[in-house]
DNA sequence: CAACAAACAGTCAAGCCTGACTTTTTCTTG
DNA sequence: CAAGAAAAAGTCAGGCTTGACTGTTTGTTG
């Protein structure tokens, strides 16, 4: 390849920290791939460079271990989560059925890959210390920003005594929802769940 | 050990079968305490022989694969959660505060080993198609009487419309709430969702 | 009581995964 | 433009798991 001009050393530095960049990127989006697709058990590093196009040193220099790759997926993977659902949230439609609306949202990121991937570390964290301690912090993290955004998107007064709680069951419930999806898919047997729930939300919260 | 007197053939006959039902017994057990302890991924063979105190061969002799002996310990769950929900659900009190008492017990099942042996399996089934169609009509049956024992103890009438979606509600909440618990154990939050949510189910209830 | 069958026990080679090591390419700096 | 440093590529040995193979004990049957 060509060096490129020498008058603009600036130009010159960009390439490099752009590279590194990328490859980290297609090494962490591989790695998520891998475990929505084979398992945490099933994803071998060797396989990730593989698919990401990267070789194994390559690989070994960004992510020393397994655990090192698997936990930068899982910062990854966290952004990927907050910027869907704000996208998602940025488009719902503002009338009678809005509660609904806000429970869809939830409802298909619960059901979505992201879920899945989200769903093998956790798991997997269950009976690895070292991924515990690593992984644990950061879904406390993201479990206290999913449940502002719900309240956000609910419009809901948290002082008043047991709405706090209402928004903590509605997301385990979706959580539920998305671990029962994981097996069997039924988007149906999910509408109706939620279409009731709407129910229940728009009764309990004035 | 004394063959016995040769009268009675058919006292002689038992000593086998119970011996071999009872080494069935003690690798299955073994394999869901791997399971618990370690994952599916951890749960080596070899493990559960040594843990179970059962040689390599015979193992092999009565589960050919691993497969085999993960899929033969569902069967063993299976019988185990209806067992512990059905003892459960005898000592529940009928009173005032009945409809959270059955929240309690079902929200303590999901929160049991017994479910973290279940998510094993059923994130294992998710990216192994074997495993899964061994699994999933398992799950599908057990999943139904689950249903089946919730509705009875609720007292609900499933004939009025949008009752049978609150106990799926019912039941995906708790699932959910399982699922938080195997990382961050955390009753205390639990009992309070529970709280709440048994409000509810009073009010929507009649 | 002796012979046969089944259950049980132990050993082992093939295959895979991880992470350390060595070489090559690419970028920066004087 | 040349030399040095950093990133990327490729190779490989050690450890572990699985399931096949062979030997031994226990229970049954004539």
């Amino acid at each position: 390849m060509l060096t490129g001009m020498a008058s603009s050393p600036a130009s010159a530095r960009v390439p490099q920290e752009e590279r590194t960049r990328a490859m980290r990127a297609r090494l962490l989006e591989a790695t998520v791939d891998c475990l929505v697709e084979r398992g945490f058990a099933g994803t071998s590093t060797t396989l990730v460079s593989e698919r990401a196009g990267v070789s194994r040193g390559a690989q070994l220099h960004h992510f020393p271990t397994k655990n090192a790759l698997v936990v930068a997926a899982v910062e990854h993977l966290t952004e990927k989560r907050g910027a869907e659902l704000a996208e998602a949230a940025a488009t719902l439609p503002i009338g009678p059925s809005h509660t609904r609306a806000v429970l869809q949202v939830l409802g298909d990121h619960f059901a979505s890959p992201v879920f899945a991937a989200a769903l093998e570390l956790w798991n997997a964290a269950r009976t690895d210390p070292a991924l515990l301690a690593a992984v644990a912090p950061l879904e406390q993290r993201v479990g206290r920003e999913t449940h502002r955004l719900t309240v956000e998107l609910l419009g809901i007064d948290e002082s008043v005594p047991g709405n706090r709680e209402l928004v903590q069951a509605t997301l385990d419930l979706v959580r539920g929802l998305g671990l029962a999806n994981t097996i069997g898919n039924d988007a149906r047997r999910r509408g109706r769940i939620l279409d009731r729930w709407a129910e229940v939300l728009e009764r309990e919260i004035p």
